[in-house]
Formats: C-alpha cells, sequence, structure tokens
RNA sequence: UCCCGGGUCGUCUAAGGGCAGGACAACAGGCUUUGGACCUGUGAAUGGUGGUUCGAAUCCACCCCCGGGAACCA
C-alpha cells in the first residue's frame, strides 16, 4: 500500500499534509520511528464515501514507516445507539476496501475498567469531581461563547466524597442524571471544551457487548485519547470537526505517563458534489423509503457503492488524488467517476447487451443459419480471452441505435443507412416496420455476406458501428439504471427551499425488464463487473440468479455524442 | 459580540520571497470495428486594500468572506 512519496513528477498522487508531518516525525526519531494510527468508528451506522477517505488516510499514513500499523477500534461508548449489525458491517466494508488490520481490533469498551480506574486516579489528584447539578444547571453553569461559566457548588467537593460518589454511580446507586463524573479544568477558558467537560454519565442502558455489566459510560472525550493512548496510538488522525476537543485531549494524556503520548490531527472531511453525506440524512432517506436500504446502490454508503459496482480500487485512488488538507472543500463526484471509470476501463470484460430491443430482420440472411464469430473480451488485452458470437437472420438492436429521420452527423441507423454490428457485419436499412399507432417496431434490412467479422471488402468506410444480440441467443434480463440520488450540486445548500429531499433526482432509478443479453452474461454471478459495450459498466446485483439475472449501471460510458447533439 | 480553522483556474490541489504547475471538468482537433479508450492542443486562478522588497500567492497590517464550536452524542 506504501505510495512513492515524490509527488512533484506527473503529481500523481495529490499532496498529503498528515503524510508529510509523519514523515518529519519519522525522521526526527519520534516514537523510535514508530507509527500507530487508527480508525475508530462508532459502530451506529453504515460506512459512507466519507468514511473511506479516513480509513484510506489512516492506513496508508500506517504504512509510511516500517512496521507501523493502523488499528481497528469500534468507539462504542454510548451504548444507545450502537448495533452488532454494524460492527459486522465495518468490518466486512473496511475490509473490502483492502485494508488489513491484523489482530489490532479493538473496542473502546475493552477498556471500560482501565478507564474507570484512570478516572479514579484523576479523581484521587483532585483533576475530577462528581457534580450532582441537574443537567439544565450544569448546561447553565457552562456560560456561552460571550460568557465563561460559574464554577459548580460541587467542584470543591472532597476527594473522599467525590470517590464514594463515584464508587455509587458505578454500582448503579444512582438514577440517571443524578450525577456525573467532570474533569477540573476551567470554567472560565474561552475554549468551551475545556469548561470542566463531564467523562461519566449515568445510563441505564443494555450495552451491545457489555451487557448490563456497567451503568456509567465514558464520554467520548475521555474515552477516545485515552484508548489511543492504551493502544500505542502516536498519531490520532481525524477530521477537522474534532479540532475543538484537541486541548482536551491533549489535557487527558498528558496527565497519565503514556509512552508514546498520542497526539490528534485533524484533516478536512470528504463533501461531494451530488451527494449527501450525513449519517442523519442518510438514515432518513432509509426510513422513508426513498431508497431501498443503506446498500441501496444509490447510496454513497460503502456497502452501497460496492452492489452498485465500483471498485475498491477506484476508491483508493479517489481518496488519493484528492489529496489531505484542511480546508473545506466539495470535491466534484465527477472526479469520483473518473476515478471509477478508468479502473473499470482496465478491468472490466467488454459484453454486449441490449436495453431497449428493437428487432432487426436481415431478409438476405438464410433462414436458421448461424454465423460464429470470435468476439474478445478486451479491445487491447488478449489475456481477457474471447467467446463465440452467432449471427442470425434476427437480432435485436438498442432502440435509440435508429433514428426515422436522423439529425446531421448521424452515424447509427436510419433509413437507408449502413453501420457496422459490431464483429460481425454491414447491414442497411431498407424498410421501417410500424404497428398501427405508428411505432416503429421492426427494421427490415440486407447484410453484405462479404463483409463477416466488419470489414467491407471494398474498403469503404462505414462510420457506425452498433451493438446487437442475436434474438435466438439472447439472455431475457433486468436491467437497473442508476443515475445520481439528486439532481441538486449541493442538495443542503440553505438557499434552497424546503427538505433536501425535494431534490431527490426522480430518474436516479429505471428498471428495465425486458433486456437482451448475450450468452455469456447469464452465469455471471454477483458482485462481477462487465462493460456493456457503448452503454456503459455493469455489475451483477446479489438479486440476481441464472434464472433471472439482474444487473446494476454502475456507471454511464463518457458519451460525447449526447453531448453534441445536446449543443445543438 | 467570543474562540478555533480556512480562503490559488469551474472543482480538488502544487509552488511558501524569483516563470503560478498538475489532475478532473470544459472546449478544439486527431485516431478508432465502442460517438468508449487513447493521443494532441486551447481557455481558465492567487478574496480586498495598504506596506516591506529589485522582486510578494508567499512576509507585515487592516479588512472581507467561508467553515466549525456552548450533548450527560461521536
Amino acid at each position: 500500500m506504501t505510495e512513492p512519496k515524490g509527488k512533484t513528477e506527473g503529481q500523481e498522487n495529490a499532496p498529503n499534509f498528515i503524510h508529510d508531518l509523519v514523515e518529519a516525525d519519522i525522521g526526527d526519531g519520534k516514537h523510535g520511528g514508530q507509527v500507530v494510527t487508527r480508525f475508530p468508528p462508532e459502530p451506529n451506522g453504515y460506512l459512507h464515501i466519507g468514511h473511506a477517505k479516513a480509513i484510506c488516510v489512516n492506513f496508508t499514513t500506517a504504512d509510511i514507516a516500517a512496521g507501523g500499523r493502523c488499528h481497528l477500534r469500534f468507539d462504542d461508548t454510548n451504548p444507545e445507539a450502537e448495533e452488532t449489525e454494524y460492527v459486522e458491517a465495518i468490518r466486512e466494508d473496511v475490509r473490502w476496501l483492502g485494508f488489513d488490520w491484523g489482530s489490532h481490533e479493538y473496542f473502546a469498551s475493552n477498556y471500560f475498567e482501565r478507564l474507570y480506574d484512570c478516572a479514579v486516579d484523576l479523581v484521587k489528584r483532585g483533576l475530577a469531581y462528581v457534580d450532582s447539578q441537574t443537567l439544565e444547571e450544569i448546561r447553565a453553569g457552562r456560560g456561552d461563547f460571550y460568557k465563561p461559566g460559574v464554577n459548580s457548588p460541587f467542584r470543591e467537593r472532597s476527594t473522599e466524597e467525590s470517590l464514594a460518589l463515584l464508587a455509587g454511580m458505578r454500582t448503579g446507586e444512582f438514577d440517571e442524571g443524578a450525577h456525573v463524573l467532570r474533569a477540573k479544568i476551567d470554567m472560565a477558558s474561552k475554549d468551551v471544551n475545556l469548561r470542566d467537560p463531564v467523562m461519566y454519565r449515568i445510563r441505564k442502558v443494555t450495552h451491545h457487548r457489555t451487557g448490563d455489566d456497567w451503568c456509567i459510560y465514558p464520554m467520548y472525550d475521555y474515552a477516545h485519547p485515552m484508548s489511543d493512548a492504551f493502544e500505542g496510538v502516536t498519531h490520532s488522525v481525524c477530521t477537522l470537526e474534532f479540532a475543538h476537543h484537541n486541548p482536551l485531549y491533549q489535557w487527558f494524556v498528558s496527565h497519565f505517563d503514556f509512552d508514546p503520548t498520542p497526539r490528534q490531527y485533524e484533516f478536512a472531511r470528504l463533501n461531494l458534489t451530488y451527494t449527501v453525506m450525513s449519517k442523519r440524512l442518510l438514515k432518513r432517506l432509509v426510513e422513508e423509503e426513498r431508497v431501498s436500504g443503506w446498500d441501496d446502490p444509490r447510496m454513497p454508503t460503502i456497502a452501497g457503492m460496492r452492489r452498485r459496482g465500483y471498485t475498491p480500487a477506484a476508491i483508493r485512488r479517489f481518496a488519493e488524488r484528492i489529496g489531505v488538507s484542511r480546508r473545506d472543500s466539495i470535491v466534484d463526484v465527477g472526479l469520483l467517476e473518473h476515478a471509477l471509470r478508468e479502473d473499470l476501463n482496465a478491468t472490466s470484460p467488454r459484453t454486449m447487451a441490449v436495453l431497449r430491443p428493437l428487432k432487426l430482420v436481415i431478409e438476405n440472411f438464410p433462414e436458421g443459419e448461424e454465423i460464429e464469430l470470435d468476439a474478445p473480451f478486451s479491445p487491447n488485452d488478449e489475456s481477457f480471452g474471447s467467446r463465440t458470437l452467432h449471427l442470425t437472420r434476427e437480432v435485436f438492436v438498442e432502440r435509440d441505435d435508429f433514428m426515422e429521420e436522423p439529425v446531421k452527423k448521424w452515424f447509427r441507423l436510419a433509413p437507408g443507412k449502413e453501420v457496422r454490428l459490431r464483429y460481425a457485419a454491414l447491414v442497411t436499412c431498407n424498410e421501417v416496420i410500424k404497428d398501427d399507432a405508428g411505432n416503429v417496431i421492426e427494421l427490415r434490412c440486407t447484410w453484405d455476406p462479404e463483409s463477416k467479422g466488419g470489414n467491407a471488402p471494398d474498403g469503404r468506410k462505414v462510420r457506425g458501428t452498433i451493438h446487437w444480440v442475436s434474438a435466438k441467443h439472447a439472455i431475457d434480463a433486468e436491467v437497473r439504471l442508476y443515475d445520481r440520488l439528486f439532481n441538486d450540486e449541493n442538495p443542503l445548500d440553505e438557499a434552497h427551499e424546503g427538505d433536501f429531499t425535494d431534490r431527490i433526482n426522480p430518474a436516479s432509478l429505471e428498471v428495465l425488464r425486458a433486456a437482451k443479453l448475450e450468452p455469456s452474461l447469464a452465469t455471471r454471478g454477483p458482485g462481477e463487473r462487465v462493460q456493456f459495450e457503448r452503454l456503459g459498466y455493469f455489475a451483477v446485483d446479489p438479486d440476481s440468479s441464472p434464472a433471472g439475472p439482474v444487473y446494476n449501471r454502475t456507471i454511464q460510458l463518457r458519451d460525447s455524442w449526447s453531448k453534441q447533439s445536446k449543443k445543438k
């Protein structure tokens, strides 16, 4: 996973100030050259592309140092939100992205005992106390941005009393809200986080791992830095919204003799155009059934992207290219799509499928005859192999590839026009058959038998090449056409009226149930990715079976024709 | 009104006193049995005002704009 450090030549990889800083630390011999990072999700939901960036940053940072490692730690300190289901999904997603945390899987909940001991220690040293004010009183006492806070009347309570109360909190003597443990720092600090932050609260809730062993739970601000320190983390890398917690983070770890003492660094979280990334909003989409679930292929979740047909390599490549900095940004989703196409182009077998079939009859092609054609799975890589296609008298072509009254520069099918059936032959359209309503239902053509394979013996140029499938050999399939979930670059822009769901793209999913596939597509299993020539990249959906193949469109090919025709 | 971050092509990012570079996107052309891929080319930026300097995106001052911050969430 280690990437070359040079970033001047070609600038293939965008800069990463975290990498730079870690390299400097290694150069200075800090921590004996050791680098330990961690990815610390709370198991309260599914991971999304923003997490993917954080995962990449943490794992690639650890890879800079020889022997460096990245831990997977579940920050499960709030039993109300967390579930084992999410733990498993997170493991699967990180692994799928291509990262390996080895034996270094941890849970903050594993540290509850040690965390408690450290808290007791802090109380004994006069650095923490039990506060018995109500939640409202604590809130009021904290002051605000402009007013300093005031000390709690319990702030100077004796160490013995705090210790006794804390022990009682732990054994369940008190109701929720009766007491909290607070760090004794500075109620007048300009940094509101330093105004005696709460370390423990009473919650009589069953934890997904520790069950009912505990009824007090540590707050993130206490548990997180301590957990990092317990694990020997050197560089605790997180997103910018935690920057305000950095002084507090340092306060906690500096009161113990940790070696190494971890330090926190922040980078800007990922934002993408046409995408919402907040867990809360994603949850709404699922609950309101705007999408089929967390793994709906339109979701920016790792699970959704996987189902959609994204490759781990594309996501990692994307993460490298956007760089790591401290400035707020909204990355063009086109950059993600570019990374996707780049990988898919290199790795996907080419196949043919007709999404909206139109029958084409080759009148001068003998009934019942079949011509075998060898068609490579890749235009430039022989290792992909090839398959046999059968040209028959009746084939299906794409409705969109026929225009009764062609516009300027139309190279595809039209009355009197000659096109190439890819890999097969040249055909000329002679007649258009319509139903009573005037809809085109069939094309009558003739072919040039001399053009078998696709080239005319006289060397005449035929610009148009279209895909097709043999009517006799075609497999029926369902194809789900996915597009961007939102039709607005920034669905959350405050300038908008109404709800972000108003900006959902009504055409984000179109299901085609009468698609026709070439036979090689019938037996591919869930997760397999192919290109349908001229259409895009598609992946087999988990709903698929040999009896009823289902393909998801991952992404369309770049389409310079539609761009050009739109301009006119 | 307070504290902390941050402002470079449309977007993401280099350069950190000495030619503002790259990638995506856009545009133009070439090539092509995918209107794909590939190749070539073009246009496109230092938030503002002063100052220091031979020279400022870079240093200084002031201003403006954007993001985050006052859970017993993470």
